[in-house]
Formats: C-alpha cells, structure tokens, sequence
DNA sequence: AAGTTGACAAGGA
DNA sequence: TTCCTTGCCAACT
C-alpha cells in the first residue's frame, strides 16, 4: 500500500546497496561506477553517504568500493583505511607499495563472474 | 531558509 | 605524475 516506506528499487540508497552486495570477493568497483549501475549516474558521493551511514551490522561487502585513483578513500576515523586494505588483501586483492590498487586488473563488471584477472595486456611498444 | 559538508571525480598546472 | 581547483548534489546544520 502507499502507506508503506520507500520500494526497494524506488529508493536509491537500496538501489547502490543492492549494486555493492553483487560485488564479488577479490574483486573491487568506484563509487562512480556503483552509482552508475544505481542509475543513479554523477552521483558517486551518494554513495560514499550510504556507506557512511551502514550499520555495523550490516553484511554488504562496502570493502569493496573505492575511489577512482585505486586507493581506499581517506575517511574521518583513522584506522578505518587500514581495516579495509586488510580486508581487501585477506581476499586476494594485491596493493602496490603507495597503497593503490591496479583497477585494470581487479576491478569488477558487471558481466565478469571469473574470480580475478592473472595478468595485464602488455602495453603498446 | 541558506550555508556547509563530504567514504567522489575530472581537468588544469 | 602529483597537487590543487572546480563541479557535483543530497544530507545536514
């Protein structure tokens, strides 16, 4: 009835968590892009606010997204970045010595069920 | 009601 | 490449 909340696809705080739960493990995704597949295109600092306001109880793998430089966003409580590259690394995915993850190579689509990519096509030379 | 904030992103220097 | 500025837009004061 009308006199209930929000739908889960009417509401777009559910539409980026339900984008965020299809992360697999070892994989990774930005905030743009989790916006983008909430349609919810442009608004990638909404999802960095749903995030921040997730409940401790909650199972959504927020680990999973971070910023389009490949690194864990700076957060407000220190700590919190080191908790997630741990998290990442405990789940197989590699940080290079400036803490910045090879997008190319681990980031997720849609599309793309394989569990990580083992290698990066050489570069033109 | 108006100004500030922020778990972002893109572009210029 | 890194740093800084600008654009963004809902939530919060």
């Amino acid at each position: 009835m009308s006199t209930q909340g929000p739908r889960r696809d009417d509401d777009p705080y559910a539409r980026i968590r339900a984008v965020i739960a299809r992360i697999p493990a070892g994989r990774v995704a930005t905030y743009g892009q989790v916006a983008a597949l909430a349609a919810l295109a442009g608004h990638a600092r909404q999802v960095g606010y749903a995030l921040r306001n997730l409940p401790e109880s909650s199972d959504l793998p927020w680990q999973r997204v971070i910023n389009q430089k490949g690194e864990v966003s700076p957060r407000s409580a220190p700590g919190y970045e080191r908790y997630q590259q741990h998290l990442l690394e405990e789940e197989g995915v590699r940080f290079d010595a400036a803490g910045r993850v090879d997008l190319e190579r681990y980031r997720w689509e849609p599309d793309d069920d394989r569990p990580t990519r083992r290698w990066k096509p050489p570069r033109g030379r």
